[in-house]
DNA sequence: ATTCCAATTAATCAATTGTATAATAAGAAA
DNA sequence: TTTCTTATTATACAATTGATTAATTGGAAT
């Protein structure tokens, strides 16, 4: 007579995202060979048997966890951009700066972004997701520098978004990483002073007319 | 009657350099995971037990292997710097052209450095070897910084250094994905550009001096 | 209440992992 | 040549991995 645990059944959707949850917190924690099936299935307060339910494989739900977040990332930068009522300027400080905190500061987008890098090789699937975020972003960021009261070339305008994106870059992963070695919101100011001297405007004074 | 395989045997250093390569060589092809010890011995011409009569454990040689890219990297950029003939300004500018060209420059570098983005986070000592080294490497900027004919205080000497080794590192990561979209020397001139920027120096100009 | 689909559990599988240990042979030393 | 150290191989082990299957039971439909 064995006891079976007692269970709830979930909707589809609501159990899919607790397993995606479930693997992300994991990753973050102790990185993605902490996201075992078993972990994960733990974590989700269920059996291991059923992630095989609701994805063909783990790589399936490890796919899956990355588009999740990969979509929450863009939604971050851009949802504080697309306030249309700001001027050029102040649009562009608030995508810089919520660019260079979390959510899209986080230890668990760089693990999972490095490991997609790899993996890019082999499962094209894949690419389009790639192509639609990071170059996605950094041509989102050309149109908000070319919205800016400045007349500069086009050829100008091509080296100033590569230069621009590559502070962002940099400034996303080492403070992703090492975010202790950072005080708060300091990421923010020294993204928004760098990008200003790039671009000759004063991104400083119009993110704080702005934010307070 | 077993036929054992014949075999040589190496010099200590040499062994552990072979193993080494070995584990790089797989991380950039497929990934971390990939690197094991079955499959580390293999590409080296060895049997698996003989990895841990040169390591302690398989962490051990992943966290030298690890400790080994990063140096070689740091090695690259410092050795252009090295020419201490030269005045602040250019070797500034040697450093920062040197930083975005090959060998720094190289796709299968950064696929190697993903590979070890997820260990970094899951192992404390392997995140005290990058941390030893990224610092290392921006310490190396800030005190190059520092020489530059200029006074500024400490608090903006430091913030200087971060966002001029942020650029570096995103213009690293992206010329060496995305080679193809950029013309030859292009990453060198956006970057010292960039840098100049940042610091108020021309430090094209200084380059082109030393340079041709 | 009863029926019945499928969400979920439980149990097991084969493969792969890092590690440990004893046997062997390479090659320097004598 | 002979001796001797140890680098290297060979083999095996225990743990963990992702995957598979059959048995159950939740809960909506009837």
């Amino acid at each position: 007579m064995t006891e079976r645990r007692a269970y709830r059944r979930e909707a589809e959707d609501k159990r899919r995202e607790s397993l995606i949850a479930a693997a992300l917190e994991l990753v973050a924690e102790g990185g993605a060979r902490a996201a075992t099936v078993r972990a994960i299935a733990d974590r989700a307060g269920v059996t291991p048997g059923l992630i095989r339910h609701y994805f063909s494989s783990k790589d399936d739900l490890t796919r899956e966890a990355y588009r999740w977040l990969m979509n929450q990332m863009i939604e971050a930068s851009v949802s504080a951009m697309s306030n249309s009522a700001l001027d050029p300027l102040a649009r562009l400080a608030s995508f810089v700066a919520s660019s260079l905190r979390p959510p899209v500061i986080d230890p668990v987008a760089v693990a999972l972004w490095a490991g997609f890098i790899q993996e890019v090789r082999r499962d094209p699937s894949m690419r389009e997701v790639h192509a639609a975020t990071y170059l996605g972003f950094r041509d989102q960021l050309e149109s908000l520098i070319a919205d800016l009261p400045r007349t500069v070339s086009s050829e100008k305008l091509r080296m100033d978004a590569i230069a621009c994106n590559a502070v962002i870059d940099g400034l996303w992963l080492e403070g992703s990483m090492l975010s202790d070695s950072f005080a708060p919101r300091e990421l923010e100011r020294i993204g928004l002073t760098s990008v200003g001297l790039l671009l000759g405007v004063d991104l400083l004074a119009a993110f704080k007319d702005t934010s307070q």
